[in-house]
DNA sequence: TTACTTTTTGAACGTGCGTTCAGATAATTG
DNA sequence: CAATTATCTGAACGCACGTTCAAAAAGTAA
């Protein structure tokens, strides 16, 4: 056989990745093979390669699209007061992160199956994220409402924090994200404060 | 060939151990191959089964061992006011893990290559440990000295913060691993009063 | 209808995997 | 010393891996 009825890359290609963001999240990225992935999508181990030069490609491609993502989802109006800006970063990141559980999880998980310049690239995106939130800090420090010894170790700790949410909240259980958001809100304000 | 000069169970059975949790933790589980782990040792991978009866107790081996120890090493004197309790908990959860990271990320990174039972038996240790800090938090609430909405939210909330340090702390940096303790220490104090 | 492009199949490549085990050698015991 | 036990080798098992590619079918354009 050969080229099936109904197969176009605009389709095909979407759910490769998705496949692959799911089933890498789920079992790991060694422990995934390609034929794993293209059962999922519905065809041959051979049809992915339309799709990637190879199957490290296809992990860094997930990784930086997310952090691309992320980067391009966050906002920041330094006109703001210092606390509304950082409860507005809390806020962003505990939603943007809960609505991508599999995208959070291999960025975080399968660091060190890039090759080390896949694992520069990204790890410069994920840089450039904590330097937001630190600005954030720093602006505070300066205006005096924020009381912080070293505004990089904060800014770890506080998005360690945060990203912690996604190995234990599940939609419908005692709570909602709302009510964990302002939590975590006002233990990150009197953190710093 | 056979048996070799100098051959020891009990000199053997720790170096499999520690070459398996080291590669373990670096290119993680599915990654590592029986014979990774048996050249790292000095052996063929035949010899690797009078030490374990399979690569997945392997892994279970070293992420109970690390509970268990990590159960054993922590105390707490519900005698001590909160505050003090608290402080200790900080400081003893960063050192017990800056001493450890190879087991430590495995705990974390590996918990999906578990069985189903072996899987629930290390997130009982692990709800045990987080108890003991749940536990310092309400005792505090109780007796007035800390203000927290939710005690189970709090606990993972400031676990995963303080775990958080080993991601990025490396000895000889701008700060001293003392340094980095105080700073934890002040800010989860804060977040909590 | 014909010519051309896009997409997929299915087989094949060499390689490495976890695990088993009979046989051989070293250490220990008496 | 001889007998026994502990430890390791080396080969083998069937299986799955990532990747390549010629051939074939489906879609597209004229």
């Amino acid at each position: 056989m050969a080229r099936t009825a109904g197969s176009h890359s605009d389709i095909t290609g979407p759910r490769v990745r998705d496949a692959a963001l799911r089933l890498f999240a789920q079992g790991g990225y060694a422990a995934v093979s390609m034929r794993a992935i293209a059962a999922e999508v519905g065809v041959q181990a051979g049809a992915l390669y339309n799709y990637t030069p190879d199957k490290q490609s296809l992990l860094f491609d997930l990784m930086e699209g997310h952090m691309t993502e992320l980067l391009e989802a966050v906002r920041d109006d330094p006109a703001l007061p210092p606390e509304a800006r950082l409860e507005a970063f809390v806020a962003f990141h505990i939603r943007f992160h809960h609505a991508r559980p599999d995208a959070v999880f291999i960025a975080y998980m399968e660091l060190r199956n890039l090759t080390d310049e896949n694992f520069a690239r990204v790890e410069a995106l994920r840089r450039r994220y904590e330097d937001g939130l630190e600005r954030i800090l720093r602006d505070g420090v300066a205006a005096g409402v924020f009381r912080v010894e070293d505004t990089k170790i904060a800014t770890l700790a506080i998005i360690a924090m945060l990203t912690g949410v996604n190995t234990w909240f599940r939609e419908g259980g005692r709570l909602s994200l709302e009510e964990v958001t302002a939590q975590y809100r006002d233990m990150v304000r009197r953190a710093v404060t």
